[in-house]
DNA sequence: ACAGAATCCGGCTTACAGACCAACTCATTT
DNA sequence: AAATGAGTTGGTCTGTAAGCCGGATTCTGT
């Protein structure tokens, strides 16, 4: 679950998990994957079915009125994609236009699907690239100030 | 698992583990053998697979939104290369390009792997020695503000 | 309600990276 | 100088990724 792959979008908006992983899958007896938005920076997130059942109710279940709390249990929980793995054959992710269109990810392109342990991000060569290097991404959100509740979280 | 070797990456991007610390992995069972990028300067390291765990479990924990955690979390666990050893052979590891560049090596030329302990250090010869003169590289990170929950961890 | 179109999904095929295995060279020791 | 062990190289073969294709399902407009 760990490392820089890069990886294909076919026409038909799919990609496959790299095969490497698919153990790690396959040995917890996961069987759903979720992909959402990063609520900072242009990619996609995407969290094995246990992983996501910890963050999403943690999420949820932070006080509601604080305007914060409330644009990250948007951009989140309002975006998650749900996908069912076929445990057997390639497991195959079909990624919904709102997805792409946010973390900037054209038909046909080469894009990063980058491991970190208990989650995968997802990310447009170019933007990663600069991010990489100390650049500062258009759509990325700086200086959010955060309540206290979120500060003890890890997404 | 001290000490100072010249290696080679042959035209396949692969080197081997000099044979004196392979009785180290074998005998604490160590089945496998990560690379990652080192986060301030232009150099690798090596894990076994147990000290990697540790490691990267710290580091996938800490808090989610700050920046500087981020971007710590995607040059170490984001790059992370995970390697099976196998026991009866010679150990050989494949060096993916990303990895390669970073630590500057280009194929056919020596480098040095150096033992610190529990994890060793790749590093292209010339940078070693700018570095251990004094000389300040290119691409090294200075002064970087780390939060509290960092400073109390080790690499 | 129906036909046509667009989208979705699985199977098949091919090219290639990486794992495995084996051999060769060089250095060191006896 | 022969033998052993280490490092390095090279060939082969398997498994994976990704393109292609056809069938199924859903959507849309009439």
């Amino acid at each position: 679950m760990f490392g820089y792959n890069t990886i294909s979008i076919d026409q038909k908006h799919r990609f496959s998990i790299p095969a490497k992983y698919r153990a790690d899958f396959l040995k917890t007896n996961e069987t759903e994957l979720v992909v959402t938005k990063d609520p900072q920076y242009p990619s996609l997130k995407v969290y094995k079915g246990s992983e996501w059942k910890n963050i999403s109710s943690k999420l949820q279940s932070l006080q509601g009125l604080d305007p914060i709390v409330r644009n990250l249990q948007w951009t989140i929980l309002g975006n998650a994609s749900v996908t069912d793995l076929d445990p057997s054959g390639r497991m195959l992710v079909l990624l919904p236009e709102e997805l792409r269109n946010y973390a900037e990810l054209d038909n046909d392109n080469k894009f990063l699907f980058i491991g970190m342990g208990n989650k995968f991000e997802i990310w447009n060569t170019d933007n990663w690239n600069l991010r990489q290097t100390g650049g500062t991404l258009a759509t990325e959100i700086l200086d959010v100030v955060l309540p206290i509740s979120i500060k003890e979280m890890s997404f």
